[in-house]
This record gives C-alpha cells, structure tokens and sequence, in this order.
DNA sequence: CGCCGCGCTTGATCTGGATCAACCACCGGC
DNA sequence: GCCGGTGGTTGATCCAGATCAAGCGCGGCG
C-alpha cells in the first residue's frame, strides 16, 4: 500500500551519498556487468544505482518469494545460489530453474504481476531489488540501460526456448552432460574455476529441472565418470575431459545448435 | 546500413496522412487490442501509428525470416498463420510455435539481433512491421506502450515456461488436449468460434511442436474421437465437449495450474 | 487415364527411461 | 552409543510412446 515512489530529479549525475547507501549498491558490485546495469557509463551506473537497494541476505532453505505472489520488484542475485520450482499438486515440486550471482530473478512476474514459480536460496544469498516503478523510469530515462534491459528479457526467452529443445529432442545421458556444461560456463563467466564446482543443488533437484527422474541422473553422472569425463565427489565435480564432454553434449544438442560447423 | 532512422517530433498528437499510410495501420486494425498498441489513448496510438509500417503478404509456404538471420525489425501478425521452427541438422525441423493474428514475432531475436528460429507462413498471411530503433524511441516516450512491451515480452517468457513443464510432466493423450484447448482459446480471443476451427497445420507439425511422433498425434486424436469429445474431418475440429476437454486437459496440465481450485 | 508423392491412419514391435526395490553414507538428536 | 531421516547409488522390471510397417485418400501432372 505505502507505494514508496522515488523522486526523479533531473540531470542527476552524482551519486548521493547516504548512511543507507554509502558507495551506491551495483558500483561496488563484482558481477554488475553481467547484471542490469551492464556497459553503462559512470553517469548512468550512478544514476541507476541510486534506485537499486540492496535488500536482507535470503538463508539457505528460505524462500526470497513464494508463487503466485503479487510482485512489484525485479531482484538480481548479488551472492549465493537459488533455484525457481513449481509446486506440483502432489506435493512434489518441477524445478524450472538455478540462479547464479548477477542473474536477475522476476522477469516471468510483469506479465500479470505475479510469480509464476518460487524462488528459493540453496545457499545463503543477497539480492538486491528494483522497484518495476523505478524500473520503468529509469529505462525511458536512460537508453542504454532499455537496451540492455530488452536484452535481458529476450534472452530469458532463449533460455527457456533452449530448454524447450532440450526436453523434446536430448537424450538423457546427453541432457546430463549439457546440464555440467551449463553450468561450467556461468561459473566461468563469474570468474570461477569452470572445471571443478560444487553442485549445490540435490541430485532430486537436477532431475526435476531436466525431466528426468533422480535415477536416470545418477546413472548420467555414473556413466560419465565410467568414461573418464568427470570426477565425483558427492556434490563436488570436477570435468576431466571438457571437451570430450562438449562433443558428446553437442551431438545430443543438435537440435540446440543446429548450424553448429560439422 | 541505410538505417532509416524517423525523426520523433515532439508533442505530435495527429496522424499525418499520407498516401502510403491513408488511415493509420494500426488505427484500422482489427487484431489492436492483442497486440503491441493495446490499451493506447488515442493520441498514442497516432503516435504509434506513425512508426508501424505495413508489409507486403507473406504467402502461404514463404518464409517471413530465415534461421539465424541478423534482424533489426519486430514483426506483428495481422492475419494469417504462421509457425516458428528450428531446423535439425538432419533435415527435419522442430517446431517451436503457431502464430496467429495479433502476435508479435521477433521477441527472441533482440538478445542478439539474431534470429533463432525460422519463420513460415501456414497461410497468406499479412504482416507489419516496427524498426527496434523506432521501438526504442517510442517505450521510451509512451509510457503505457512501455510497460505494454514489457508485459508482452513477459507473456513470451510465461509461455516457454509453460511449454516447458508441458514437455516436462503430461502425457501424449493431455497434451494433444491442451493443445486443442489451446488453439480454442485463442480463436475465442479474436472472436472467432471456439469450437469449430481448421487447424493449418500437418499432425507432423503438431507433433513436433509437443514433443510428439505424428502417430501418437493421430492416435490423441482418434482417442478424442472416441471419446465423444471431438468431431473430426481431416483438419476440420468440432469440440463437441469442452467441459470435459477442459477438465481432461487440467487434469494433465495439474503441472501447469498446480494451484486450481480442486 | 495412371502414377507418384504427401499427408494421414492404424497395427505390431521395440526400447529408453520410469518405476519399484534394496541398500549405503552421512548427520543430527537423544 | 543407537536411531531415524535425508540424499545418493545400483539393480530388476515395466510401460508409454517411439519406431517400423502397411495401406488409404487425394491432388498434381505427364
């Protein structure tokens, strides 16, 4: 009800210092440039922070929003891992998706206002919010920062496009590995190691995300250790044979890449 | 490289007529209300009006755009039919969509200015069309279209998401029914009866589109048939139950709609 | 006309992954 | 220490839907 709409002033090209925000949120941030404000210039970064706030760390095993849950914030994970599930009527759950630090989390909410999943931390997490007002504003304000925006959405539709692909054409096995894969390059893109990561998710979880069942993922994970792909460790992979592990994932993941050269 | 680029002038509140554009596109169409200019007061729909270009007729069988093709253009769907589709490396293609009146085509490309997939048309099919520049330009002077576009590339994440857990959770026989249902819908929100309607595309369409071979199509179908719930005539469909379609398909997509009342 | 090719239908068989079942490792509580 | 719960692994069986196969209806064309 208290709506809270922040002022815009004109021409604001300084940060404005407060006890609240003393170095502005993203300016300080490790993976602003794979989050909302990427490639902005120092003029719009402070004038975009200044309307982002850093918000409470979300604990492991809590929820940062439940679903169908009115929602009038974007958040972007600043630390911290969490996943987006359906709940099944069952009881059960249908993983939809895993959150790496400067993924924005929300996008599905604008169109009616609500979430359409849950979002919770599989590890202790800060997010940081938006509100869809501010959010409005600042893009018709700053064009560059739409533009990114419109990017960012577009690429929430690729991502769940590929994901279509995958669960109609990719074989389990091969599901399996491209789900390493993935995973592989974001750690990559935050500046982690890309062969040798913690899962942190349970082996349940992985299942439900990729349409299979526990089982078959642990009999994918089995068969590529048996080959010499991976390592394992309980949640701890290490790959061995990357790329190995991208050719086979590529011949399961044609139908992703289909231009992909011979 | 001629990029055309349209001169915003400011506070313009009438349409300029022209002899290429004697009415306004948008002002005369029929399919407004579903599509980008919904919900505009009338001096922003002229305003829209002025940067949406009409385009020739897609004939049946002609593509609107390749796969993988550089696209600086967003697309609406005025009549007609098409579907989107990834070409397989072995010369089959996985369907990815249907387009009907009023549906915009082209959201995925903005990640990258690239398309992902190929657009076909099932039948002629008249489309228009709007530059991203003058797309930019124009969310950011018109507020309501803004968060208009926003809720549309929303409503384009929601629907992967749905095919997603389509793909993931329900059977054959449901997903052939939701499909149905689908297509109802949608010929119900553009006034068109909702239980009597040709499908324009092959059962092998439909197949790859929900994950399916074109036999297990055929036998949902001849099923459905059985059942009393459809009447069929090669791609004539009567739905002569949809209360029981309805809830046969609900109870497929419990996944979907996890939270409908029992 | 006859022939071909495409879209569609239906039946018979095969199989990848689900399901069922048993068991281990680990951890927290008492 | 024991005991129960949760997460993970592996083996045995089952089944939904893929694959293989055969045939039909129809429209285009030489």
């Amino acid at each position: 009800m208290t709506s809270h709409t922040p002022q815009p002033s004109q021409a604001r090209n300084v940060v404005r210092l407060d006890s609240k925000r003393p170095h502005g949120v993203c300016s300080t941030c490790r993976v602003r440039e794979l989050c909302l404000p990427s490639g902005l210039s120092a003029a719009d970064l402070a004038t975009v922070n200044h309307y982002i706030h850093r918000k409470h760390t979300v604990a492991r095993g809590e929820a940062l929003f439940a679903y169908q849950e009115p929602l009038q914030m974007l958040y972007a994970l600043r630390t911290g891992f969490m996943k987006s599930s359906v709940p099944h009527p069952d009881g059960g759950e249908q993983v939809t998706g895993f959150h790496m630090s400067g993924d924005l989390i929300g996008l599905d909410a604008l169109a009616d206002g609500v979430t359409i999943c849950k979002v919770t931390a599989l590890q202790d997490s800060e997010i940081c919010e938006i509100s869809l007002n501010a959010l409005e504003l600042l893009t018709r304000k700053v064009a560059p920062l739409q533009r990114h925006f419109h990017r960012v959405m577009s690429r929430e539709i690729v991502h769940r496009h590929e994901m279509m692909l995958l669960l109609a054409n990719v074989r389990a096995q091969e599901r399996v590995a491209l789900f390493l894969l993935d995973l592989s390059q974001r750690h990559a893109a935050r500046g982690y190691p890309a062969v040798d990561f913690v899962l942190h998710m349970t082996r349940t979880d992985i299942g439900s995300y990729l349409g299979l069942t526990i089982e078959t993922v642990c009999r994918g994970l089995a068969q590529l250790h048996k080959e010499k792909r991976i390592e394992m460790n309980g949640r701890h992979i290490r790959i061995t044979d990357l790329a190995g592990l991208t050719f086979m994932a590529n011949r399961g993941a044609a139908a992703l890449n289909p231009a992909a050269p011979h």
